[in-house]
DNA sequence: TTGTACGCGTTATCAA
DNA sequence: TTGATAACGCGTACAA
């Protein structure tokens, strides 16, 4: 590793016409010099010491990207195909705009601050917060944040969430149930509390709207951890039969159910229907294939980064970005009469 | 940020006294300052610079785990469940252990090896190289290194790497096939390269041990990118009435192939068998559930982190680490007579 | 046991 | 147009 110290001893000149060259400060370096200087970076294959730049200049040109994992969930994160690619698409973004992502994985708020502090990043993209989260690593970090899907009126406040029109698209999707007939719709989640909360609240407008009531038992909850998971599908098996239609929240949720229903012995859609929300690998794989909600999440990933870009150049950003969804009809609903 | 020197400054001593606190060099300080600096830090809530700390010891505590990406496979690499997995079981050790992880994805050996230099990362995770581009890589960077997947005869001689018996893997399932009575086995793969020729070497392998002959014509190719995926599918709908079975490179594959199969009416088990690779998510949600080769992708990114580890604390690791692999018997195979 | 002084590689300020 | 020099925050050899 060559430093712009050696360089310009073996060029016989100061280490500040160098670093000027490096920085193409044109105007404040003769032509010859530039070009000098130039061939021989090329020559010893220059690369800049980014910790050496980043104590002179204060900044770190690192983006983090905190992943709050949910201790309840998946051992591995990543294991969710949404997750992996939020995070292709924010790598890209970022990645193509000169700066260095970097990833980090914690249920702990402090441990994920502490890093962000330790590395000087410069702009944080927020996903997994919820409720104060958001607001406890703010009083922290002063720098841009960019949050994806947090829906905590508080954290709204302070900085610019990149959402979806979550309630919207659940809207959507039971109101297409409704229209083919179905009038005992579930709803199946693991939780009531952002995301799930937004889809829920869409699921209950809906069946409002039709005239038909909602109850608590209504509410099929999944325990996604792998030695709950068997049981509480048993659970919500034996329950199916009280409806005709299932809306889980998410597409992941969705095909698991459908497997467990044909190992049953249960046909979709001819005894029940299922409908999921995400569109993701899973759901276009699988057969039948699902009829769900789509929404663009590398799109989210991009937006995300954008946004922070954008702050990071000074830009103003609206507070609140939401994305469009859309209804994708595909096998897994019957219309009934 | 408070440095070191300011909370010198305000508790009248010096900055090595409060520096040896921080590292711990208990015989170098008696334990009444100690007491004193260690409740001050706790107090402001220090946090090392790590641009400093890495400047003046000439290290990073980065790991980076760069990722080439096949520019004639997917637009987003992450979207392969196989990917995002192994990057969990990376990160997840990477941390543990006090490091951070540098993920970068590109197509540029260049581009990642000036990466790599800028940051001064103190050890390499490959994956996804072929060929040469390991050994262009040494050349460069004289760190340790620890290549996934990697089976070029060049690159093993120069650093040790991770993988899989994917010879015997393959050979496994398609004896398990021909123990069914299948003789016309088709390979399915979009490459003879890496894994997919070990792979490609235990299918043939298992055939000759049987007395199978195999011709050029048995390979399946399939062209991966969007625009293309639907044509070479249906080509390899139409070639497949020639074989009994078809054994694909991996789960994705192999299930994209069973839906396919389902909308053109063609039934699995009962008119062509399919086994995959890797049973990931999509080999056990799909249905019929696919018979397939087991790999513990999560534990594959372990080790290869925890190897790399081992190497930068002066440990020897072996050149070579080869992962087993099992049959996981499914749906997806029929006996024949 | 504590303090002084310097080096790490870069950028920035100011003078020449 | 160029060069000397200070500064960034930390670790550490060496002196006290």
């Amino acid at each position: 590793m060559i430093t712009i110290k050696e360089i310009a001893k073996q060029l016989n000149m100061s280490t500040t016409t160098v670093s000027n060259v490096i920085h193409g400060k044109a105007g404040e370096v003769s032509g010859d010099t530039r070009k000098k200087v130039e061939e021989f970076l090329k020559k010893v294959d220059y690369v800049p010491n980014i910790s050496a730049r980043n104590l002179a200049q204060n900044q770190s040109k690192i983006i983090g990207l905190a992943l709050k994992a949910r201790a309840d969930k998946y051992e591995n994160l990543l294991m969710d195909p949404f997750v992996s690619v939020l995070i292709g698409g924010v790598e890209e973004t970022i990645r193509n705009a000169g700066y260095f992502m970097m990833l980090y994985i914690s249920s702990d708020t402090g441990e994920i601050m502490r890093h962000v502090s330790t590395w000087n990043v410069d702009g944080l993209i927020l996903f997994g917060m919820l409720d104060d989260d958001g607001i406890r690593v703010s009083e922290k970090y002063k720098k841009p944040i960019v949050c994806i899907d947090t829906y905590s009126i508080e954290g709204l406040k302070h900085f610019t969430n990149v959402g979806l029109d979550d309630e919207q698209g659940a809207y959507d999707i039971v109101n297409y149930l409704i229209s083919q007939g179905h009038r005992k719709i579930a709803f199946l989640s693991d939780n009531t509390k952002g995301v799930d909360l937004a889809r829920l609240t869409g699921y209950k407008q809906a069946l409002k709207d039709a005239g038909i009531s909602y109850s608590e038992k209504d509410f099929l909850k999944i325990r996604p951890k792998s030695d709950e998971i068997d049981k509480s599908l048993d659970e919500i098996c034996k329950r199916a039969s009280d409806y005709t239609a299932i809306f889980c929240v998410s597409d992941l949720y969705a095909v698991t159910l459908l497997s467990r229903f044909e190992d049953r012995g249960i046909s979709v859609p001819d005894d029940i229907s299922v409908v999921g929300f995400d569109d993701n690998m899973l759901a276009q794989l699988h057969r039948p294939a699902l009829t769900t909600v789509h929404q663009d999440v590398k799109l989210k990933g991009v937006t995300a980064a954008d946004t922070l870009l954008k702050q990071l150049s000074g830009k103003k950003t609206p507070n609140q970005i939401k994305l469009p969804t859309h209804l994708v009809i595909r096998d897994t609903v019957r219309r009934i009469d």
